[in-house]
DNA sequence: ACAAAAGTGTTTTGTTTACACCCATGA
DNA sequence: TCATGGGTGTAAACAAAACACTTTTGT
């Protein structure tokens, strides 16, 4: 009774802050899988598969996250979805795209091997299909809601500092921020609350740490908060 | 060689701004077609259909927004993919819905009949599938939306003048705004420029018309700007 | 004591809000 | 000339940015 529909499938940007080789300051990655057949045979491309009949799309980007990388993501969601008819050659599909947020801790984890590695967002080989395209576009999401919302602790374990916050803030938003005026905005979110412990063995006034209030949502997204 | 997928649809939410029958206030409406078939028989449902080989997402939320209403959009944005398991009966189906604004005037064009009639937002009735989630949640994006974007020029016409911008702006937001503060902060945007013509008839000053700079886009989608 | 980063205080600047008041027209 | 909304001015309140300064540790 159907025509012929285009297939579907769902794939994942997956971001985790790692140091620049060469300078050792915090940047962007990405992991990504190679492509084991035509087309773009040998290419880097996004982790993702088809969508099956008996899961969410969330759940289908956190199980292709998970049996490509390894990874649980602390946040996860829908980015777009991409239609072109000329996305992939021969073949229609439609990629509904989720974007993630992992931990650093959790991303070394992570073994680079001969068809799963990380690359640096500053400097992106060409990828599979319209791929370039669509990790611009979420980093773009990922600079503007860091502005407005407190994804940045996703990056980051149970406890923190205000530098690591920061330092966060600054690797996504590429400019350095005055500490002073990064505690006071933090602190008037009331996103964080603060332990009774500190850092030790720095050479320098220890820390305090700080963990995320879990009662608050890392974003605001409307009526559909509460949905899978 | 694939396992059956879940079909794929595109459904389309449509605002335009309608007198309320009450208060004669402008108020956000929707257009919604009747259900022909089970499942939801004889319920409302928003405009939409299932997507074909040859066609983007976006030609297919026009397409089916023109077959069922007759309305080109002034503006047309993606919102959101829903893929629950459960949101539909017997049948998997994801549904890629759009959201567009049309001008009130086009939207008077639209002729209520047994299978297509407008709806208050502010009094929605019991719609088929998830289509009353995805209405609020169209909802919402039309209101964050409006307080950083120029989208409520999608709502007008080619000439109009601040008090009726403004009139958009009440209507979305559903609070009354400072003539005065509205009017600079949309000259604090440059999105508007001022034509020498003035609406005459009035029982008081005549207001200037405006229209909109159309050398800028309605809202900034960052990397998918210039995509189909 | 000194270096270094944590953390506090203060001044300046800019943006938002509230509201008083003048302007131009129809009746 | 009066009522009505169009349009301008301005001061208060608030928020953001810049930067000097004090605190607490390891060496």
């Amino acid at each position: 009774m159907n025509e012929q529909q285009p297939s579907l499938a769902v794939s994942t940007v997956i971001f985790a802050l790692r140091p620049d080789p060469v300078t050792g300051a915090a940047t962007v990655w990405i992991p990504v899988v190679r492509r084991i057949r035509e087309p773009y045979l040998g290419k880097w491309a996004l982790p993702g598969g088809p969508l099956t009949m008996n899961e969410s799309l969330a759940s289908a980007a956190s199980r292709t996250l998970e049996e490509t990388t390894g990874l649980a993501p602390q946040f996860l969601e829908q980015l777009y979805a991409f239609g072109s008819v000329d996305r992939s050659p021969e073949l229609r599909v439609v990629s509904i795209v989720y974007w993630a947020l992992v931990q650093s801790v959790t991303a070394d984890a992570v073994r680079d091997d001969e068809n799963v590695t990380w690359l640096s967002t500053d400097d992106l080989p060409e990828l599979a299909f319209d791929h370039n395209l669509i990790v611009d576009y979420a980093l773009w999401r990922l600079r503007t809601k860091m502005e407005y919302s407190r994804i940045a602790q996703a990056f980051l374990g149970e406890d923190f500092t205000l530098a690591q916050l920061r330092e966060v803030h600054e690797a996504v938003l590429q400019k350095p921020l005055d500490p002073a005026n990064f505690r006071r905005m933090i602190e008037a979110t009331k996103s964080i609350v603060a332990t009774d412990r500190h850092v030790t063995g720095t050479r320098h006034r220890p820390a305090r740490l700080y963990r995320y209030d879990t009662s608050l949502e890392l974003a605001d997204s409307g009526p559909l908060a509460t949905h899978v």
